[in-house]
DNA sequence: CATGAATGAGGTTTCATTCAT
DNA sequence: AATGAATGAAACCTCATTCAT
């Protein structure tokens, strides 16, 4: 990996161009989706050739999945991070990982890449698959322990506390799909921290005795 | 289905041929998207030629569109009615509200074309436009209306009615996703009822002063 | 098979086409090789698209195996039955047999098709095993058994049959190489029906006792 | 090989590598043929890198060339001293050139350098024309001048020289195809020292008044 | 002498679409 | 109304070859 990202070579570091290819193929697949983004389009964007993204990917298949993990990996820590220093009402921190999902959806490519997913599923379950596994999967049953946290410290009602994750979280995907379907086709754009903080406190009272 | 093997009369109704055509399409784009999807296969699930296909639609995206139409027309108006003969409390009709998309969501082939909105949007923005303006420039107001009637009653705490929408609708799109992308992926199903009705009580009691 | 090679149509008989397309194949092939030749240059010298090939055939192997298959087959039959229908001295039918072998080394496109075996059958095991069953396989043991006749019969010296074959069949295969790869160089011509009738002289002089 | 891991002396006998490459070369084209055979691999089978293999040759084809250049140069010259140095009678010198070329077939990477001439040749006139001209342009005739002594001599009947020249040899030939075409398909293993004996037997009786 | 990085040119294959019957 | 046959255009991918270091 460290392979020689050494002095100020005339050279772009070569270490640099799979990310900047992954940043080059987000963008297409985002804008015109998978299956009509063109290597060529990649790799013009990228400022390379089409066969030098061979070099780096077997596949334009490889390509999507590296895209999808790219953007995804890692972030989840931070959430987890949260969760687990988190002493005090379980409401507050609800809504913090709730605000904490929302300024993903804002200032990350998230939105892109679930629509990414939505889209091409089918044709390639591996991302989906990744996804699943890597993110909705570690994050429902962090925010389900939640609230059976709230639920058994008297702070929560009873509820499906399944059903309840899926209300909480529900927003976030809608603000991703308005964000990357529909705001590009001139609906009115979403104030997704505003959603989030709306549906924060709305969910919370609804889940108090 | 019934696939008269030409027996009795060559009659068949002539208009029932493009719903066939439209129906093996459906099928076959919600199972391995659009673009996947060749006319070829369309032509065999609907028992005819490919080229027969064009006789009765100009193109490929012709067919999508009108497998788009056809699935969505007209069922806005049953909500509308609902809406207009209710008389009582606000929060009744929203929770009816739900469990009715619940009920298209779980009866109808909605999540199918949901999915197909989002993956094939940005190719074929007519599609998501048509959805945007007949589906959800209709829904969305008819909701916001209500919320704003349940505020302006007392029956709700002042909120934003416009987010508050989005906070009640959400986890029915998250439904037909987790329908169509994720349990062919072997998530564990969703039971879309019992979400709308917790999701809906849970909505409503945040709403409640 | 029979689709329709009914009355006089202005359309070539689209039955024609597959045989058209193996004949222009076999052209190619033995003038440039395998790997060498274009599906354009196939289609182009069938007087087709490009594609209007993969119609026929679902890849360029299986055009190739076709090809094979198509000159191969059937001729063996005649071989096994001018054996079976003889009488008299082993070594006749021998010789007889061997002119046969020159024969079609001569008038048909045997000789191109060994050398295309030998040349693809590494890239293309399939061709080579089909040759080696079909033609190798049901040859030799036919061979052998006449000269083990022979033996039986007093008719040769006991020699092992099995090698025999070979060096009463080799400069056939010498025969397909040379026509093939050296007269093209510019190599003297080779008349194969004199060596084959020379070799047979040889070889059956060879063999008395 | 030895692939002396840079410990000792930098110093490998310069000239070591152009050989290194053509043994390299050799395997591939033996085992996959010319053009299925990737310069990448060449490469790394010789312990190079791709870029290193076009210092010391020109070209893909420049490989090919040498590779049979390098495998076939010098051989027969060691059959014409057989020749020249014989006393006695002719037949037991073609026995003996026989088993010679035999022992080729068994011993040295010749049925290899046949095969790949039958399968490039067309598409590289050179080295089918390199071997023409080395090989058998002289060494049939030297066969050919040894068969018509025999005739002048009056050890053998007379008979087209030229012909009965192919007669002899054609048995190497098989073997050759035999052993690189045939016998990696599975088909029994050719002895084929046992075959040039026979053989020589056969046709040397053959020949006899 | 050696290489990692890059590319241009080319071939196979797919598919929406058309047309003569 | 229907189809079998055909095609043009395009996309993916491979690989021999080059060049700066």
């Amino acid at each position: 990996v460290t392979k020689r990202s050494s002095a100020g070579g005339r050279q772009r570091r070569p270490d640099a161009r799979p990310t900047e290819i992954l940043s080059a193929a987000l963008d297409l697949f985002a804008e015109k989706g998978f299956t009509a983004t063109r290597m060529e389009d990649v790799a013009a964007r990228a400022g390379l050739s089409k066969a030098a993204i061979y070099l780096y990917f077997d596949d334009k298949t490889a390509v999507l999945e590296a895209v999808v993990r790219h953007t995804v990996l890692g972030r989840l820590d931070e959430a987890r991070a949260m969760a687990e220093g988190h002493q005090g009402r379980v409401a507050d921190l609800l809504r913090l990982l709730l605000m904490f999902m929302a300024g993903r959806m804002v200032g990350s490519r998230l939105p892109d890449i679930i629509k990414l997913i939505v889209a091409e599923s089918r044709a390639h379950p591996e991302i989906g698959r990744f996804y699943l596994d890597n993110v909705i999967m570690q994050g429902l049953p962090l925010f389900e322990g939640l609230i059976r946290r709230g639920i058994a410290g008297g702070e929560f009602r009873p509820v499906d506390a399944a059903l309840a994750v899926k209300s909480l979280i529900a927003p976030m995907l809608m603000a991703a799909i308005w964000r990357t379907v529909f705001e590009p086709l001139g609906a009115t754009p979403l104030d997704i921290e505003a959603l989030a903080s709306q549906h924060a406190d709305l969910v919370i009272r609804g889940l108090e005795p």
